[in-house]
RNA sequence: GCGGGAGUAGCUCAGUUGGUUAGAGCGCCUGGUUGUGGUCCAGGAGGUCGCGGGUUCGAGACCCGUUUCUCGCCCCA
């Protein structure tokens, strides 16, 4: 294969497609500000064990998707498939234990190796929040609101849904695993491949096995409320009040699991339709054990992360930058003049085009191509007279300006 | 990792049961307009038909392999 070709799963962002994910990411950088969430970025790649000791050592992410390699001095290194692992070795190395709460925000690549597919690439973007140190379940609600937030910022949040469920804390959800390993060790001979296997990396998932003869099994599982303590089952029960409270609808959904060993208690998603196999745009849940996993003192945390490229071809197009003035000069002399010009109403704010070459009739062609709202026409007439024509490029319409009066005129083109 | 569909110009696509020199629209460039963009008219550039092999007198078309995209499975943002 060509080697001008871009890595399998890896894409370049081109100024159309990057504007669709500056709309994204600074919106859910603006809105998450009012939350209180301040934007860090951890490095792209991390020892490895940050991300095998906390994923889970059965999680697909761990055994087959991780970026991993020996650096020159021998050390197992992966680039990150998520950041909330790294988020909290950052928040461990820098000692961050004495400002809690601590509320942070990030964007930016992940890494997994996986089959590309629409909406799922090798290397992507996320952004996402992590809110550590408060086991209050009203935390839970002020990250699921503001991701409500960005999403209804952007205008997309009328056309996902908000899926929740409670997992429980540590000792339910143990409770309810081996409930569910004992119910389906009944039926393991009638189980899809997928779900044997399942049976014993991760039980839970056979609850959203998309197998016909799996979901009959299903439908007469053991729910996990049953195993669920009275504490566990309050938390869940405050959540949910809040949410109501704050009139974010939701839909409970008691088949919601989580792939990554660290989440506990809420666990959400918002999901779509519109991205055909992909169906989660945001999700997240809370992840208490998780800096205890790590070796740091007990922690509470609750956190999402939401796919940027996902959100982005859901996103209206998100209109161009600031205006442009077009300079347009006409001859050698004047060209002298409008390059001191251009850099002179650069300077004043300005956003000016300025091609390096071409006729007249080039150069207006031009302007109209990047959408200048005005064009200064420079020549013999206007440096006779010490000032530009100026044309509005939408009407058509030219008035006379002298080159002192110029930045007070085309004040109404900023 | 598994299964289905696709790959022809920068973009969207046509190309008949295998037949001479592979087309259209949009975009781009030049001219009509020596100081005026958008509209119009005329002309032009741009293709190893994803890549490699095979069948055939002859392959863009058929066969095999490969690669990329795409749809689904697994899993996930």
């Amino acid at each position: 294969m060509s080697s001008l070709q871009p890595v399998r799963g890896t894409h370049d962002l081109l100024p159309e497609e990057m504007r669709r994910h500056r709309a994204v990411t600074d919106a859910a950088q603006s809105v998450s500000a009012q939350y209180g969430y301040e934007e860090i970025a951890t490095p792209i790649f991390e020892f490895t064990n940050v991300f095998s000791r906390t994923l889970g050592d059965t999680s697909d992410v761990v055994t087959k998707e991780m970026y991993t390699f020996e650096d020159k001095g021998g050390e197992m290194i992966t680039l990150r498939p998520e950041n909330t692992a790294s988020v909290m070795r950052a928040y461990l190395s820098n000692g961050l234990q004495q400002t809690l709460p601590c509320r942070f925000f990030y964007r930016g690549p992940m890494f997994r190796y996986e089959r590309p597919q629409k909406g799922r690439q090798r290397q992507f973007h996320q952004i996402g929040i992590e809110c550590i140190g408060i086991p209050a379940a009203e935390a839970d609600v002020e990250v699921i609101a503001t991701g409500a937030h960005i999403l209804k910022s952007l205008g997309i949040l009328d056309r996902t849904t908000l899926e929740i469920n409670s997992l429980g804390d540590t000792d339910s959800r143990n409770a309810y695993r081996d409930t569910l390993v004992e119910y389906f060790s009944k039926y393991e001979s009638s189980l899809s491949k997928d779900s044997k296997e399942r049976l014993t990396k991760n039980p839970m998932r056979i609850l959203d096995s998309k197998d016909e003869n799996d979901r009959k099994i299903v439908a007469d599982a053991p729910l996990m409320p049953d195993s669920m303590n009275a504490e566990s089952k309050g938390f869940f029960e405050t959540v949910l009040m809040r949410l109501d409270q704050l009139g974010i609808a939701y839909n409970l959904n008691t088949r919601l699991v989580r792939g990554l060993d660290y989440y506990c208690h809420t666990a959400f998603e918002f999901t779509t339709t519109e991205l055909g196999a992909q169906g989660a745009v945001m999700a997240g849940g809370r992840y208490d054990g998780l800096i205890t996993q790590m070796g740091g003192p007990a922690t509470p945390g609750v956190g999402w992360a939401a796919g940027v490229e996902r959100m982005s071809m859901m996103i209206d197009e998100p209109t161009a930058q600031a205006n442009s003035i077009a300079i347009v000069p006409i001859g050698d002399e004047a060209f002298d003049k409008a390059f001191s010009l251009a850099h002179q109403l650069r300077h004043a704010g300005f956003a000016i085009d300025f091609g390096v070459s071409g006729n007249m009739k080039k150069r207006m062609k031009r302007a109209d191509r990047v959408g200048a709202v005005a064009a200064l026409m420079i020549g013999e007439d206007e440096l006779a007279r010490d000032g530009v024509t100026i044309r509005d490029m939408e009407t058509g319409e030219q008035t006379e300006a002298s080159f002192a009066s110029l930045e007070s005129q085309l004040d109404r083109y900023r």
